[in-house]
DNA sequence: CATGAATGAGCTTTCATTCAT
DNA sequence: AATGAATGAAAGCTCATTCAT
């Protein structure tokens, strides 16, 4: 009867040391997915390396994409984190707009350095699977909002009106260019494209 | 991931016959691939959909990544003829700014309704198999200089002087924006984020 | 995806070596399943045993009941076989009526000795499974309609009226009594219950 | 299948709890191995159902079989409670012999309505099991002991002589009968073929 | 003691690839 | 040249049982 759908729940770990069971897992699950990839991993080697049996494995999570969802979610966090809504972009007071524009271009930067790696994966299975689709689009959902709010925080200075909209053009090329950057092996163009990048935010933001 | 790991001398046909069993074999990767995916679909599968035995297709083909890179390969292909690079952008005379850009615009929307389906396999390949990865450049590439070559034509109307880049940045960050909207399940606001993403060409192209 | 659904077919086989190959595999299936039954035996010891490949095992059979259920329909001929249509109890002409119950039982001791072993394996998932029950009930029927066809061509030396009602009677009042000798170690008794059997047959079915 | 192999030695419970616990436990068992099965219900799940810990549960049981044979241990006592001894056929004095008949049949049917699903289970393993073959022959040996003392009472009006096997076959007959009936689906013809059930042993039985 | 976390052998099943016919 | 049968390593997942807390 192995094999088979499982009777078995999902364990909710009540204990410290299943609390701490579940982090590791879902920590050695981040470090190999981006090490080698999501169809390149498996559930045994995960829980290797998590230093668990493959019997806790499964207590905690169904499957592989479940483990994937909670390391993405754990991603998610971390860039959020990296990116900080704290320091975030200053309203352009003073001349501060090439600050802004610098200040959205560094920190999209500094998400994709993160994980590099698995946000590859991420990017991969966000076009494969639904769920991974779901989840992440909550997750950019989080980042659009915190960018619109910093440009409605702006909007004197703006020439845009549909900040809702233009947050999200914003996000989705600046992501696009810099995804491929980091695609991109060698890129020794790197800093033209970014000032490229810079230059045309810039004028599509500010009345200049 | 089963099986073994050699690999024979793909054969290459010259007959009409075997040029269209490989075509037939392409035409079914291509369905099944953007259908099911590249790791839902098996060897199997393409060959049975294609109408000829596993033999054929391992005379045909070495392994089943070179199906999925001859059936990119096809794609792009596909994509390019839709791009159409007869009736690419016209130069921006007389206020045809606007045109240019729409042109832009378009194009990058009908690339994206040849075959969505391998569209996103393809996307999650290149950011997770090298060779993929070096094919698509190669793809990508030829796209960026055509778009390079009809800005360099515009380059007396045009405020940017790093063609090159520009033609990068104007790719990357249209493709960003048009993918997700592909992506995104209900898009209501698709033609206020496409007019968005036009003024921002727009004003990073053009000399306002 | 190794252990979920699959998209795959049983293999029909069209060659010579297939049909083989498949018959091999229910032959090593009959003597394992009686060996270690059912639940002591997996797929591989199966595919090991009929010399064949765990593919090759799974190419025929969707999974090991499948197996099971060709292998039960295997053994039912060959009890059939064994039973004798031709060689039935001989109408009871000429105080020939001891001679009826004893080519009876003699039947149904024969039946328990094709393959005793498996015959308990599959007494036993004829209770626990309903397809395994279904085809049981099936073969049950053709042993029960050729009782009572011999019963009907008997008709008039015997006492009993509801023919079809009586064969069932017999059928599973001398199944339980000698499937409980077949089951029971030593038996010293086997000789005297049968002549029990023998007697309560008798006076039943004869008007003595 | 998964698992060690060693084995605790199994708690005594003296104290009201403990026997209570157990109870518990056996009373999930009997519930569980009704509805799913031996070999598809987990000692987790009994452990769960029963309200213990997994940990309580492999207190108090060395193993799971350990749990099934005393699951089947209060199983037969129910159906001997169900039997009654107290009503057992009265002698046939007086036209009684129907009677008589009536109240062996009536018997075995109440027995087959205690727990119809784990009854199936027990007959599955009894053809499996050599432990639980062995239990449940002295449980069956119990009630064979009382039908050959109501012989016994009888034996005058009987025409049988050898009361230990008559004893034998009636019970054997009369379950291969009865549980047919109650594994069989429709069975519409239950009366009918009851009533030659009846018939059959009662010329077995009395002289008549 | 009870709890529930952990273990890992063992089974199922798939599928890229090779080979006999 | 084609067919389709065969292979078997590699996953996936379960569950009886033990052990840490």
């Amino acid at each position: 009867m192995a094999g088979r759908a499982s009777h078995q729940e999902a364990r909710v770990p009540v204990q410290q040391r299943g609390i701490r069971t579940r982090e590791k897992i879902i920590g050695a699950a981040l470090r190999l997915f981006g090490r080698r990839g999501y169809h390149g991993t498996n559930s045994n080697e995960i829980a290797g390396a998590a230093g668990v049996s493959t019997g806790s494995f499964y207590a905690y999570f169904g499957d592989k994409k479940e483990v994937f969802l909670e390391a993405l979610a754990q991603y998610n966090r971390d860039v959020l984190g990296a990116i900080g809504v704290k320091n975030a972009p200053s309203g352009a007071g003073g001349g501060g707009e090439k600050d802004f524009i610098r200040g959205l271009i560094a920190r999209a930067l500094a998400a994709h350095e993160v994980n590099p790696a698995f946000h590859r994966e991420a990017v991969a299975l966000v076009n494969t699977d639904t769920q991974v689709r779901a989840l992440q689009a909550r997750a950019d959902e989080r980042v659009m909002n915190a960018l619109e709010e910093v440009l409605e925080a702006a909007r004197s200075s703006l020439r845009v009106r549909d900040i809702r909209n233009a947050a999200r053009v914003v996000f989705r090329a600046t992501e696009g260019v810099i995804h491929d950057l980091a695609l991109g092996g060698g890129a020794r163009e790197r800093d033209a494209v970014l000032g490229e990048l810079a230059d045309m935010l810039h004028r599509y933001l500010f009345a200049g």
